[in-house]
RNA sequence: GCCGGAGUGGCGGAAUUGGCAGACGCACCAGACUCAAAAUCUGGCGAGGCUCACCCCUCGUGCCGGUUCGAGUCCGGCCUCCGGCACCA
């Protein structure tokens, strides 16, 4: 017999197992070609140095997943690194009056050391980070890789300004009319010199491609469509009056040009100016315009309500009919999608039919519907669906579908116009004002222009001493050791770019670069490259579904068209775990933080896993419950009792006992309870396996948590002479601690190596289920009369339906009730039920 | 407005292909152990009715309707909540 049993001490057996699994170098991966790869990946983090349970979670399922496919035999590279440029490190640094490097130095390794007493699996030696000169080098060969395929470019453009920050706003960066992480609205400012990567010109591909990614959720590729958003439509030339140039509009409603009653442009459309030059509209309309200006970067919400506009005192003719069109300034118009001028159809376009109302413009119906008519002069609702052709010249009586294809025929073919498809989605705006971030490799020589630093200068290091404080101009402009350079083209003194790229453009690429850590002369080996990539399975926050998931993906097709890499998409399968709240906010924001130290002190780590994995499903959001974790402890607990209490009666040869027959013990000769726990056990291998394959981690633990429950009363039964007993609950206990691992990986090695296993169970093959004792050789048939269950049946499983039936007419529950009727119909379903039908 | 997702006990949530609704956990109640408490263990726990311990009956998965022997699950129409996009022409 053992000795007295021991109490769970998690305190000791936590680091214990931690020490043990760093000694041993248990997680470091290399390529092998004995075994199938997988990548496994989660989003690495900013270095904010202070974890929380709502990103644990992200990092437990990871571990889950990794643990488990390495029990079954696949090459598991679990890799981790830091987002470590960015505003969040810049910000914090300057509250805190410290260097950014300091200050991420000292958060990496807090939240290393945090990964590390959550027992973690990440392979240390892969770890990169993107603010590291050996890493930031190749974010810049990286830039030089697109100047040189002319997907990177200059260009002036109006952004988003924050006065706060200090810097240009991506439109990724907003929310709504303001600043994503000051809140303070945005200004709309003019900014030359701005840094783009031409990402529209993936536009088609980055939406075509998402049809492939049938592992990523649906609400992730609707998000990106949405965001690219594609429509069709035609384009075409109005001339203008009086006039030899034209006026250009895109409309996706051709079928609506007859309806036409005036033309809108955007407030900052270019021929506003050109039209009111030197009339009387001059002064009003650019009083107008910068109102809009004004509004538009403070109050675009209430904006959007409002309609406003101007007319310009000038006319353009309907490329058709010839008649004269007013031309309007309006507040509604966006520049930058399609040419910034719209045909403004009142009868069938809602904005505009409240424009024209507000300032009693015509209305002119041009389709109508099959069954009432519209009248222009009262409707409130623009006709938006199909219908017939009216007041469209020889066109009448045409199905408006189908007339949108004969006009659009009609215009191409007259040279007026062409059918166009137009995106909303915008360039990459990669240029920052800012210092904490990735040098643009680009030196500006007066004689030469803009000329790429060659790739043997890399990296462009960033400057140690700088005085960081935004004040909307590069800090790194102020460095004159960093600012004065010779041009590498022409030798003479120039001056280098001193923006910063955006933290995005670190993580576009930064998957490749787990799979070449080291490599010092290349970003990553071609061999290692084709081996590990793409990601097989990728898992973070939803949050990240449009930006770092888009770029990442054209940056990856990118790479693929310049030859070097063979693939197109970088994540075979995305996962987007949700968000932990607490008191109803989001633990991440104000309210109260739960540390994961807080649970580990208390309960120990595995508890902490344990919970966060039994919190819900993993793909949604799910509440914090301090009492949950007790009840997580609580099963531990009985885990630990189980094994820790019955040691005396494990056997490790159980295999032997239950398939060498020894004993008696052959599964025919088992009865009763000990049949009942070998099925239990085997049926939780099975379900615990497949709810690891879908995702389903919180059911996979209360399988485990059924499991314990029949082991812990059955063990109490088993005598020290029952050879067979003793041998069905091994095998329980047994399978229990390999499917725990995963999900409690110090409490299993511990209770393993206590029960005289060997190593770890990490490094253990994972169970497999024997499908013939999981079944269940008696089932039960509900039986029904007229739908309503009046009686169960317990009967063999093998036993025939017909067999089955007469049972159950014969059951007193059921002659209750079928007693003076007669049986109109009998419903048998094989193993599960029968229903008679009786009236 | 458009798109996506979700509505199940007091709470979090279970429920292959339509087939025993409420697994597992929390909370709560009762009992055991204890001088007592905590911990632990055992049992109970959707609502209503009745010939109220037991049995039995009716109702019950946001609402209304449909298909079906049978609907949490499928179809149609609503309501509510969450998320994304939003004068995108």
């Amino acid at each position: 017999m053992p000795d007295k049993p021991d109490k769970y001490d998690f305190h000791a057996i936590e680091p214990k197992w931690q020490r043990i699994w760093a000694e041993r170098g248990l997680f470091r991966t290399t390529m092998r070609a004995d075994k199938p790869k997988f990548y496994y990946l989660d989003m690495f983090p900013y270095p904010s140095g202070d974890l929380h349970m709502g990103h644990v979670r992200n990092y437990i399922i990871g571990d889950v997943i990794a643990r488990h496919l390495h029990m079954r035999g696949f090459n598991v590279m679990h890799p981790m690194g830091w987002d470590a440029f960015g505003l969040p490190a810049e910000n914090a640094a300057i509250e805190r009056g410290i260097h950014p490097a300091d200050w991420t130095r000292s958060s990496v390794a807090k939240m290393k050391q945090q990964f590390d007493a959550l027992g973690i699996t990440y392979d240390w030696s892969r770890e990169i980070n993107a603010a590291a000169p050996d890493y930031y080098k190749w974010t810049q060969w990286l830039f030089l890789q697109l100047y040189k395929a002319g997907l990177a470019y200059r260009g002036e453009a109006s952004v988003n300004w924050c006065s706060s920050c200090n810097t240009v706003l991506a439109r990724e960066e907003l929310e709504g009319a303001a600043c994503e992480r000051c809140h303070t609205p945005v200004e709309i400012r003019r900014a030359p010199g701005q840094w783009f990567f031409a990402i529209t010109k993936y536009a088609e591909r980055l939406l075509a491609d998402l049809a492939l990614l049938d592992k990523w959720p649906e609400r992730v590729r609707v998000m990106q469509e949405n965001w690219i958003g594609r429509s069709e439509g035609v384009s075409f030339r109005l001339r203008l009056e009086g006039r030899e140039d034209y006026l250009e509009v895109f409309t996706t409603r051709i079928d609506t040009i007859y309806g036409i009653t005036f033309m809108a442009l955007a407030a900052e459309h270019p021929l506003v100016e050109e039209l009111i030059a030197g009339t009387e509209y001059e002064q009003p309309v650019r009083e107008f315009v910068r109102q809009v200006a004004l509004e538009a970067a403070t109050d675009r919400e209430a904006a959007a309500t409002e309609k406003k506009g101007m007319f310009l005192g000038a006319y353009c003719l309907h490329p058709l009919t010839g008649e004269r069109i007013p031309i309007w300034v309006t507040n509604y118009v966006l520049l930058e999608y399609g040419t910034g001028a719209v045909m403004a159809v009142p009868a069938h376009d809602q904005r505009d039919l409240e424009f024209a109302r507000e300032y009693e413009l015509p209305v002119k119906v041009v389709i109508t519907p099959p069954d009432q008519s519209l009248d222009p002069d009262t409707m409130t609702q623009a006709y938006l669906d199909p219908g017939l052709m009216v007041n469209s010249g020889e066109y009448d009586g045409l199905g408006s579908e189908e007339f949108k294809q004969v006009i659009a025929d009609r215009l191409e073919a007259e040279g007026i116009g062409r059918r166009e498809v137009n995106y909303r989605l915008h360039d990459w705006l990669i240029s920052r004002q800012r210092y904490w971030g990735c040098p643009i490799p680009i030196v500006i020589c007066e004689r030469c222009g803009d000329v790429p630093v060659p790739e043997d200068q890399l990296p462009v290091l960033l400057p140690e001493k700088a005085d960081y404080t935004p004040t909307g101009e590069s800090p790194l402009a102020r460095v004159p050791e960093f600012v004065n350079t010779t041009c590498p083209a022409c030798g003479s003194p120039a001056r280098r770019e001193t923006d910063t790229m955006t933290t995005f453009v670190d993580s576009s690429w930064y998957y490749l670069r787990y799979a070449s850590p080291d490599a010092v002369d290349v970003p990553f080996r071609r061999e290692e490259v084709a081996y590990w990539l793409p990601v097989d399975k990728y898992v973070g926050g939803v949050e990240h579904a449009v930006r770092h998931l888009l770029y990442s993906r054209f940056i990856t097709k990118v790479l693929y068209d310049l030859g070097h890499i063979s693939f197109q998409e970088p994540f075979t399968e995305l996962f987007t775990q949700g968000m932990i709240y607490i008191d109803g906010h989001k633990m991440s924001k104000r309210g109260r933080v739960v540390r994961p130290e807080e649970i580990s002190d208390k309960y120990g780590t595995d508890t902490g896993r344990t919970f966060i994995l039994f919190v819900g499903p993993p793909d949604q959001d799910a509440e914090w419950s301090d009492r949950g974790v007790e009840g997580c402890h609580r099963f531990l607990q009985r885990v630990w009792r189980l094994v820790e209490e019955n040691r005396g009666l494990y056997l490790a040869e159980w295999r032997e006992v239950l398939h060498g027959g020894t004993a008696g013990a052959t599964p025919a000769a088992l009865e009763g309870t000990h049949r009942a726990i070998r099925r239990k056990t085997h049926q939780t291998i099975q379900t615990v396996t497949d709810d690891i394959a879908n995702m389903r981690l919180n059911t996979m633990i209360s399988a485990m948590m059924e499991l314990t429950n029949e082991l812990l009363p059955f063990a109490g039964e088993v005598g020290a002479e029952d050879t067979a007993g003793r041998a069905v609950l091994s095998e329980g206990i047994w399978a229990l601690l390999h499917l725990l691992s995963p999900t409690a990986p110090h409490i299993c090695d511990e209770l393993w190596s206590r029960l005289g296993g060997e190593g770890s169970l990490y490094e253990q093959p994972w169970p497999e289920h024997d499908p013939a004792i999981a079944a269940a050789e008696t089932i039960t048939i509900v039986v029904q009369v007229n739908s309503k269950v009046r009686d169960r049946l317990e009967v063999p499983a093998d036993m025939p339906m017909e067999q089955v039936q007469e049972l159950a007419l014969a059951l007193p529950g059921v002659q209750k009730h079928v007693e003076g009727k007669q049986v109109r119909k009998v419903v048998a379903v094989p193993g599960k039920l029968v229903n008679l039908v009786v009236g």
